[in-house]
DNA sequence: AAACCTTAATTGTCCTACAAATGTGAGTCA
DNA sequence: TGACTCACATTTGTAGGACAATTAAGGTTT
């Protein structure tokens, strides 16, 4: 098999509503426009773009989708930055788990980003990141309920991130927070977050601790596909009667 | 005026396209439908809902954005999982200037994909991959003006990032095209790419040929603070002290 | 059986019309 | 003057119809 399941999707052509919603991120680029400023009515826009109002209409929903604008009816278009919140948002569409290859995929890049990166942890890390790891997972053997622990145990991963000092994977990490915290919760309980990930933890502490880049290495890529152990065990759409 | 004060707060009156999104997610949820399945046809969520095919069409439009759904002509709706390009693609839309720790950030996150990830990457390449390779760093030498040898010289790095085989590995560094093509380009002149940059490409295909790991990480780092080492001499922050 | 053609179903875009919301300004009154 | 009322105009929200573009499916021919 020749098929590299990777950029089959990267052959649409573009539509319509594609094009104007290209342009109108050219035209709010073009005019420097930012938060609180208004885009045109959408008769402007049609008129702009030379399509109908419905083609305008889906174009603005996307971006409405996307938390660029907020629209008022009378009022327009505003520009606003709600962006995080509709990450966020488009991953409570609970009734549908993540697909495997989403899974398999973000694990790789946790794997890449908190294992390959050692040399650089080690190199940067200090006493305060040290303390500060071993609060946040003691902290999570105090919370109660296993999404508050699962949330304890992502602060754990990006407070870990953090030391490379690197605000652009930092962000990236800050993004893929909805599909991590699922990954994290998949097929665990209290007994698992008490009884496996907390001592996989303050083991990863340890070895860093040690300065035991193999040991380190070896115990966070363990702890990852615990995981995905996990997962795999349950699958991604077992029904759940929460 | 009898409805005044209490809620300046978020209490918007759901429009019937947010009716709509939310039945559809119901509809997903209580058929069981997942990944790779098909949603009823327009018509029939019109008739379902008892909305017009433009409302329909609206909320339609908000599953894609959203990454739920892929939509085809004749074949109709499909569930899908591509929420974490989603999530990313919202994020083209930024307009704020790039800072110079934006820069060094950047690079640094390329030295983590394309460095660290040697293994991954001498596990999976195949000899399409080199091919496609060597054409793309031959055709930077046709092209023609910087910016077009630049875009070719991006897409190397990307081609190059397409053998880890992991699309959210991939969609991040789609992110990161705007930045890294203006870190690409900064200094550089049609003779630094003829000159240096293609060289450098080859000498990092031949390391991979020769599965010479040390080789690899010594010569793509290189060849990327190459880079950085022309935006630091001419970037807009050249005399910048830190 | 394979290649080609026809058909029908489905989405993509455009159009018009009206409803709903709301800022604007003229007009009124204290 | 100042504040209040209210009709009006503008803009977005929804509905429904029409046709184009695409393509899966079935039928026909070689």
């Amino acid at each position: 098999m020749n098929t590299l399941d990777i950029d089959d999707t990267d052959l649409e052509p573009r539509s319509v509503v594609d094009e104007v919603v290209e342009q109108m991120r050219m035209l709010i680029s073009e005019r420097g426009l930012t938060i609180g400023d208004q885009l045109p009515t959408e008769k402007e826009l049609c008129e702009t773009f030379g399509a109908s109002r419905n083609t305008v209409r889906e174009a603005m929903r996307i971006l409405k989708a996307y938390g660029i604008v907020k629209v008022r009816q009378k009022v327009g278009a505003t520009i606003v930055d709600n962006r995080m919140s509709s990450a966020l948002g488009m991953f409570s569409f609970n009734v549908m788990e993540i697909s495997r290859e989403t899974f398999s995929d973000i694990q790789g890049f946790r794997c890449l980003l908190e294992v390959s990166s050692v040399e650089e942890i080690f190199d940067r890390i200090t006493d305060e990141d040290l303390a500060d790891l071993r609060l946040i997972n003691a902290t999570m053997l105090e919370t109660e309920g296993v999404e508050a622990a699962a949330e304890q145990d992502f602060l754990f991963h990006t407070r870990l991130v953090r030391i490379l000092r690197n605000k652009a994977i930092l962000d990236v990490y800050g993004l893929m927070k909805p599909v991590i915290l699922r990954i994290i919760q998949n097929g665990k309980t209290r007994h698992t977050f008490e009884n496996e990930t907390y001592y996989e933890h303050e083991a990863v502490i340890d070895a860093i601790v040690a300065r035991d880049r193999i040991a380190y290495q070896y115990r966070m890529k363990t702890h990852l596909e615990t995981g995905y152990a996990h997962f795999r065990e349950t699958g991604p759409f077992a029904d759940d009667p929460t």
